[in-house]
RNA sequence: GCCACCGUAGCUCAAUGGCAGAGCAGCGGUUUUGUAAACCGCAGGUUGACGGUUCGAAUCCGUCCGGUGGCUCCA
């Protein structure tokens, strides 16, 4: 006698089991053909499935009252999509077997093993998307089959699919008490893939659907397994819907820090001098050092003292940081003196000697650093210190070098040489909690004053049972409960991560996402107990003996690079005035107001203002097109009547129109505040009731 | 590193086996202009590199370099 209850809080008794359908239908014919499927007590089911007891249910439709469509609806037609794709491709590519095949948050994919000599190409598409409208148009039912998990398992050994069946077992593990299919259409005649579901009815109700593209991937996400060919597409409840989605990779595609970058004049990357290696144009040169003035002051203000390394060091360093030769893989190769090579050569040493001696410590070479750590440590030991010089905070824009795959490199995102805002601060462990919160106040300003949002926060742990990070499970233990408690304070929920800690310690990471929806990791603190160990630091207690101090490893940008790439998107390429390469360009109307214009600029300049002139023959509008695409905060036009009364016309960026004019005076006043205070509005307001950006 | 796709003028793109082209940017000139592109002209190329097929290659094939999207990795 299940009693079900609907989102409305209303109930409704039945005598026997129900089907969330049969409800549907019970509330009325224009639900039940809507439907998709159901949450039932909080689980995304079919519409099919039977309800034994009391329930809440709620009817996913394709869209709610306003058209969006609604992430259970998504979700259910993405998979739905997923299995209608590969069937299309099974059709086209005999010999295809079926390893798995997800929703995603904007789509969904289906890894396939491709048979020898049949790889997939975007030719293929077409045929996929041929095939896949006609199974569509049949509008054939998913039809859910259970069987016992020795029969099932039965079943597969049959079919011989190791992939289908590893995902059985894998499902079974997560305690799985049965085995389903679903049917593409008819029981046993049809196509059909083991599945846990749910789905859409039907395969009618995927009302629009786009194959997208084609990667490699690895079974299980292990490089040394199996590589499997996946295809990527996205479904969606209406035509419109995709649509707009793909209107909205277009747009995106527009915000994208490599186009802005090369539209606005920010960086360039030039093969001769290397993939992954960043050249910081003019332009973008005074981006990066008004955000490392501004995290200047505020370190300052902090008590950190500023230092600075050199971008190499010797092997031997690394090797007692434990940089090298853990990650030699993810460095560039150590520099070695012409005369050891020499040297090696005389001897016919081979590649693998010289590997072989520098892992061994036998030779000795410089690396380019890959951390900046060492380095400090360094200085942090230079000196002999007490009890009371703790905490030492010592910070530098230290430029380091990472050989990162290149598949894996991406305009400023992820590069091969990067300058990071590191610090490290050598602190007592009563200490550690204040510093940490220290840094964490360091990471809200800059994102509150940046304003920035939308990010995630990750708590990294170690994983125990790999074997890469160093030191004792009882430094992990205090240092991971340490950031565990700071990351709580903030106010954010976060998530804690197994395997994402650096190898010697902990961290809590700050996250955002780029344009195209990849995230990445920005601001990161770290707290260390084994760099001190492994280094052997000390200081003098007021016992008058020596201790071990703990380290915080802390960038709240992260890398320069990586904050720059994510902030050119963030803004738009529009940066606020106290960034903008050009804050303010002068516009004379014509030659005729030429010397104004430049007495307007000089002006500009005095007050400490960037500012520009355009002296071109073109006509005002022109300059005004021109001044525009590159994102200029304020355009001042002056003509002959601005001259008369010693006034600038003025117009901002994202006011399509004249503001009207304005005293220079007043102008300069307004700007230099709003630059001042890292603003992001435009104190013009006060002169213009419209200038509200 | 793996898979797919791509590489033509500074930028965006056309030419699909038969004479390498356009727009913007640049340079020169005309126009002296009041709020998102005035007009005319000029110049710009070893079609990423190397090799092959062909009477003939930007186009087809191979290798390499670089880029894009994923995968894996990311101290």
């Amino acid at each position: 006698m299940p009693r079900i209850t609907l989102p409305d809080g209303s109930v409704r008794s039945y005598d026997s089991p129900v089907t969330a359908g049969a409800v549907a239908a019970d509330i009325g014919p224009r639900l039940a053909a809507d439907a998709l499927g159901a949450r039932i007590d909080g689980t995304l089911s079919d519409l099919t499935a039977s309800i034994t007891s009391d329930a809440a249910i709620s009817i996913v439709t394709p869209t709610d009252r306003k058209g969006r469509p609604n992430q259970d609806a998504l979700r259910l037609i993405r998979h739905s999509c997923a299995h209608v794709l590969a069937e299309a491709i099974q059709r086209v590519v005999p010999g295809i077997e079926l390893v798995y095949g997800p929703a995603l948050e904007t789509g969904f994919y289906y890894d396939m093993s491709v048979p020898p000599g049949r790889p997939l190409s975007t030719d293929d598409f077409e045929a996929f998307e041929r095939h896949m409208t006609e199974i569509i148009a049949e509008d054939r039912p998913f039809t859910r089959c259970e069987l016992s998990i020795d029969e099932g398992m039965a079943k597969l050994r049959a079919e011989g699919s190791k992939y289908k069946l590893d995902n059985a077992e894998r499902a079974v593990a997560d305690g799985a008490t049965c085995l389903s299919w679903y049917v593409t259409g008819v029981v046993g005649r049809d196509w059909e893939d083991l599945c846990a579901g749910p789905h859409v009815p039907s395969t009618g109700r995927i009302a629009a659907f786009k194959v997208m593209s084609l990667a490699s991937s690895y079974w299980h996400g292990d490089a040394a397994s199996d590589r499997l060919t996946r295809v990527y597409g996205t479904a969606f409840p209406t035509r419109q819907l995709l649509e707009e989605h793909l209107a909205q990779i277009e747009e995106a595609g527009k915000r994208d820090h490599r186009v802005l970058g090369r539209q606005l004049d920010l960086f360039c990357i030039d093969d001769a001098v290397g993939p992954g290696l960043i050249l910081w144009k003019p332009n973008g040169a005074i981006v990066r050092r008004e955000l490392e003035e501004f995290i200047r002051a505020e370190l300052i203000k902090q008590g950190y003292r500023m230092v600075y390394t050199p971008h190499i060091g010797k092997l031997e360093l690394y090797r007692t940081s434990g940089h090298f030769p853990y990650y030699r893989e993810s460095q560039y190769p150590p520099l070695i003196s012409a005369e050891q090579i020499q040297m090696l050569a005389d001897e016919g040493a081979g590649c693998a000697d010289l590997a072989n001696r520098l892992f061994e410590g036998d030779l000795d070479g410089y690396l380019l650093k890959p951390m900046n750590c060492p380095h400090h440590i360094k200085i942090f030991d230079s000196n002999h210190h007490s009890y009371r010089d703790l905490p030492v905070r010592l910070a530098e824009f230290g430029t380091v070098y990472r050989w990162e795959q290149s598949g894996e490199i991406s305009g400023l995102t992820r590069v091969r040489g990067m300058t990071m805002d590191d610090a490290h601060i050598f602190c007592t462990e009563q200490q550690l909690a204040d510093e940490l919160q220290g840094c964490l106040s360091l990471v809200k300003t800059i994102f509150g004053t940046l304003e920035i949002t939308d990010f995630e926060v990750r708590v990294g742990l170690r994983d125990p049972d790999d074997s890469k990070y160093i030191g004792p499970p009882e430094n992990w233990a205090k240092a991971e409960q340490a950031c565990r408690e700071a990351a709580a304070t903030l106010g954010v929920p976060f998530n804690e991560e197994q395997g994402e800690a650096a190898f010697y310690g902990p961290k809590i990471d700050f996250l955002a996402r780029d344009v195209i929806g990849r995230q990445w990791q920005l601001g990161t603190i770290q707290v260390d107990y084994n760099l001190p160990e492994r280094f052997d630091l000390k200081y003098i207690g007021p016992d008058n003996r020596p201790h071990r101090p703990v380290m915080i490893h802390r960038a709240p940008f992260g890398s320069m690079e990586r904050f720059v790439g994510l902030l050119i998107e963030h803004f738009a390429g529009a940066f606020p005035t106290w960034l903008a390469p050009e804050q303010v360009r002068v516009l004379p109307i014509s030659a005729k107001s030429s010397a104004y214009g430049k007495e307007v600029l000089g002006t500009l300049i005095d007050a400490g203002l960037r500012a520009g002139i355009d002296e071109s023959g073109e006509r005002i509008q022109a300059k005004i097109r021109v001044a525009s695409t590159l994102k200029i905060p304020y355009l001042l036009v002056v003509g002959p009547t601005d001259q008369q009364r010693h006034e600038v016309s003025v117009r901002a960026r994202g006011i399509q129109r004249n503001l009207g004019a304005l005293p220079l005076a007043t102008f300069v006043h307004s700007v230099t505040g709003e630059v001042s205070s890292r603003g992001r509005d435009t104190l013009l307001a006060e002169h213009f009731e419209a200038a509200t950006v």
